[in-house]
DNA sequence: CGGGTCGTTGACTCTCATCAACCCTCGTGG
DNA sequence: CCACGAGGGTTGATGAGAGTCAACGACCCG
């Protein structure tokens, strides 16, 4: 008996678990789902826009970002995801990726084809419930950002983002608060934002300089929580997040 | 017998059956759902943020609107919804809802209760494919509101949402073009697109000068709507819309 | 007739984009 | 071992697009 746990894929049973409850039966299909498995650099696309796309990914290690292009060549990137979600699911039942989806770092993929994600969710449905569920807490965080970027200006859109993606960190378990892996360049947090990388940099400097991080090389650390929270205008209950590893206070009654 | 098409409930499986194949079987479930109708004054809620909604709401006519409200008590409106449209159901499998709804015209609605929507799809895959298509269709859309919001300027915004919206009324097949109906105020536009509504309110003429539009007391004509489309960087995939009344030409090769 | 909502206009301000350098770090190859 | 180049980060000067504030006008409804 090999351990399940060492599975390719267990990491992506691990997140649906933590939202929906599997049993056991559900679990093993999940694992026995077939995949390819696959090594990815940086920058390289697992799904372009347009593409007829016949799988959803699985992101076992590593960042990925999605994004779209707007008719005059600016890009505007929609989400960001971590080790453990699952991609492109939408492209199953619209036949057409509307969106690109490229690695953010070096990464460790697995494609599952849609037919049998799709036979799995028909047979058991907790897993249907699972993936359904996880669709909308990615509608949810997207609303967000939409938020986030219509009505914020560029220091709490910012502050937003590295509150969002730290929280989603710990929510892996990957990493140990306060220091946080952080694999966006300067512009790709413009494009995340709606701003250009050269407000980023002024921006972020405002926010070193007012001690709520500290950020260098890929490193992020959050030396104030609390009040690069307030700067942000962040409360944590768009992401949906199963108990975390931590407390985190509701929101600030501002 | 009486006619089916005559059913409150007629407007939403229609919807549904534009873009998911459904038999008659499937058809007679969602016919037979139970509901409650109600009739919704302008600026009513349908849902509150923060609530725990217990049902979702088929829009039998009239427009509504999501929104979110920002830390500084802006608003951000995430999306529009027509005739048609079935809202809500994300707080079936996230418990609270992270968003309100309110009706933008006055409305007929139906609440349906999650348990009995969940059945239906449990009961039929086909049914579960259709509501999650449509889920996705409403990502998709979202995505493309991000989009618009940051990487767009004003001009674009605007001439963005106009196309949009009268696209869709094009496909619920009730309206004539090029005239549609025009429900949102110059606040609420400006809330769906990140700008004030003094900055709307110039833009709006600047586009009715290039004779883009016309636009007066609910009423909206697309006099060009070759130039419209261009002016707003539309391109109609994202909507992923069955089959048009009338052609309409995919992007243009700008 | 009066009040409220929505639309319109003008003057002024400010955030953020633009353009253009320059620097640093790191990986590569001669 | 050093030269080179590329990507990413930093800085300054300037200007445009959009926000703010404030007032007024048009329309609708009771």
């Amino acid at each position: 008996m090999t351990d399940p746990n060492a599975h390719p894929l267990a990491v992506i049973v691990r997140k649906l678990g933590q939202r929906t409850q599997l049993d056991q039966a559900e679990t093993d299909v999940l694992i026995a789902l077939p995949y390819r498995a696959a090594s990815i650099n940086t920058g390289d696309h697992l799904i372009r826009e347009g593409d007829r796309a016949d799988g959803c990914i699985a992101l076992l290690s590593g960042f990925a970002y999605l994004s779209k292009i707007a008719g005059d060549g600016s890009r505007q990137i929609l989400g960001i995801h971590l080790q453990g979600d699952l991609i492109g699911l939408q492209a199953a039942l619209l036949h057409r990726a509307d969106h690109s989806i490229q690695a953010m770092t070096p990464a460790r993929v697995a494609y599952i084809p849609h037919q049998a994600i799709i036979a799995a969710a028909h047979a058991h449905p907790a897993i249907a419930t699972a993936l359904w569920r996880e669709s909308f807490v990615d509608t949810s965080v997207a609303s967000e950002w939409l938020l986030n970027v219509g009505q914020r200006d560029a220091r709490r859109r910012i502050a937003h983002l590295l509150c969002e993606i730290a929280l989603r960190q710990e929510a892996t378990g990957a990493c140990q608060p306060p220091d946080y892996v952080w694999p966006l360049t300067q512009e790709q947090v413009g494009d995340a934002t709606g701003l250009t990388s050269v407000h980023v940099n002024r921006t972020l400097q405002a926010l070193r300089a007012d001690s709520l991080i500290q950020l260098s090389r890929q490193r992020l650390t959050i030396t104030d929580w609390p009040r690069l929270r307030a700067a942000g205008d962040f409360s944590p209950a768009y992401l949906h997040l199963p108990a975390l590893p931590h407390p985190v206070p509701q929101r600030l009654s501002a």
